[in-house]
DNA sequence: ATTTATACTTACCAAAAAGAGAGTGTCACC
DNA sequence: GGTGACACTCTCTTTTTGGTAAGTATAAAT
């Protein structure tokens, strides 16, 4: 994320005169990329740097078959992961992170950091807000009969 | 993940060793607020400073009354908005964005930046695998005699 | 001949998310 | 007395998502 955070030469900032296609576009591409176990896998590879299929499922706990096929098919055509095929058999499929992949990997480290930096607050909000919420509900409620 | 070359006063990368617990929920937050409506929301509260239910509504097409409320529900309760209600008939609510949202939408802008930078590439590899998948399946599929 | 390993694909089903649309409460206005 | 504005809430239906489990192909090992 040393890219454009740090340096002003870039283009502008969202809250400008942003391109409406584009911003689609971009909502699009966040929206598919910021899931769950894109950003699993993300880190594992960058951690790992080559995994084949059933590695790659002990180092993402919970995933299914379906979801780790379905999530590296979708980050290969994404360009962020490159798979390469031995053809032995048994099969052997390895796969590694893009240099697109490892870009992305870093632009999210923002809001990692950001999270990581915030977790108590948005914790505190929370339990503030759901505090509220308790405190108001009672009084309205007013039993029946 | 060079992410502390830009700030090394931070704490550690997610690529070293971090906290499961922490991890957990660092992704929990992340997939709660990398969601379409809330950065939708989040870029309009930016941009516009202080908007109402149906002004915001306005701002974001295509959303409707039910994901408006409880995307801002959410919002609020992870003090990334806060709500004023101002006793009056008709109602009157505002919308703003607290710090915690405003330093949300600064960390996600290394994301955007991302995606706008890299948009063409990934278009690119889309092209390139929808087309390698349409080349491959040709050939398999045999006609059914 | 059966089992094993690998990397999937496919079909089916349950759960969760999202959309549509009607209903709520209040007061000013006609 | 009816209508409209506002900010919702509630219910119903549809869509999307994710899990489970079985099937596929191949060759070596038993």
């Amino acid at each position: 994320m040393a890219k454009s955070a740090a340096t002003p030469k870039h283009r502008a900032p969202p809250s400008g005169p942003v391109d409406p296609k584009v911003e689609a576009l971009v909502n699009e591409i966040i929206g598919r990329v910021a899931d769950k176990w894109t950003m699993l896998l993300l880190e594992a590879l960058a951690e790992k740097g080559e995994l084949r299929f059933t590695r790659l499922a002990e180092h993402v706990p919970g995933i299914s078959q379906k979801m780790l096929t379905q999530t590296l098919r979708q980050m290969e055509r994404d360009g962020l992961v490159v798979r390469t095929i031995h053809p032995v058999i048994p099969p052997k499929v390895e796969y590694r992170l893009t240099a697109l992949g490892m870009s992305l990997g870093e632009a999210f480290c923002g809001v990692w950091i950001w999270a990581e930096d915030n977790l108590a607050a948005i914790e505190k909000a929370r339990r503030a807000f759901d505090d509220r919420a308790a405190g108001l509900a009672r009084p309205v409620a007013r039993k029946a009969g």
